[in-house]
DNA sequence: CAGGATCCCGCTAGATACTG
DNA sequence: CAGTATCTAGCGGGATCCTG
């Protein structure tokens, strides 16, 4: 609605766009590794770098990522667990206990993600140097 | 400064924070690849999916990408050539020609994203399935 | 053609408080 | 302990205008 000159523009682009993206799913996984918390979780659910898919509790998450809030932290859990990437095991025990795990899809991705973190520091170095570089240039 | 008590929390846990993830400079990473656009422009540097690595010219970006703003196109390809991820060739013809390519450096998270990718187009319709599962059960 | 500068809106992520 | 609900600020990002 309220299709103004620029809307139609974009309108029109958009078409292209979802011919260039849309063709492949990757748009729709973009979204999702393109939260940041979603690879800070799948990372200390997967250990971290090791592989120790031992099931964590909700505070000892929100305790190793530590800069994420609970809405975050919650939300971002939600999602992975919609998607079919972590498991949420509630136990009713007297405070209840919560257990988060990765499943086989969610440790498949997470292994990606760990072949990302191994190029970062790998190159995350002359990345610094290049763009010192080119900060003190400018 | 004002380091009221969620402050002084939020540093404490900075802290641990920084312990968890700092130590590996994939923080840093994180922060390029949650950038969409900049996954968007790798990929259309990169052939989106093709092995091209021929120089783009801005506009071809912008029509390419199509979705993105000149705001936008701009600031992520001035983030890319800053961390040496693109290399900026300012041909001066008559109206200005202005050339975008991927260093090897670019290329190579690219191949990388490309694996992203390719794990996304296996594996999403099986998490299409769990969310569509756990949508309707919800 | 390629991009700088500016205004401005929306949405997200964070803080705070409350509950089972 | 493991969340939920609400409120708000900040900024990402789009639109628009202008320049070399």
């Amino acid at each position: 609605m309220a299709t103004t000159t620029a809307a139609a523009r974009r309108d029109e682009a958009g078409a292209r766009y979802n011919a260039f993206l849309a063709g492949c799913p990757s748009r729709a996984l973009l979204d999702r590794i393109s939260d940041k918390w979603v690879v800070l979780v799948l990372c200390a659910l997967g250990g971290d770098g090791e592989e120790d898919p031992e099931p964590r509790r909700y505070s000892e998450l929100a305790r190793t990522i530590a800069g994420v809030s609970q809405k975050m932290l919650t939300q971002t859990l939600r999602s992975l667990e919609r998607d079919g990437l972590v498991t949420r095991t509630v136990t009713p025990t007297v405070p209840v206990t919560v257990h988060y795990a990765l499943t086989d899809l969610g440790l498949s991705l997470h292994l990606l993600m760990q072949q990302v973190r191994s190029w970062a520091q790998e190159n995350m170095d002359e990345v610094q140097a290049r763009r010192e570089e080119h900060d003190t240039r400018a």
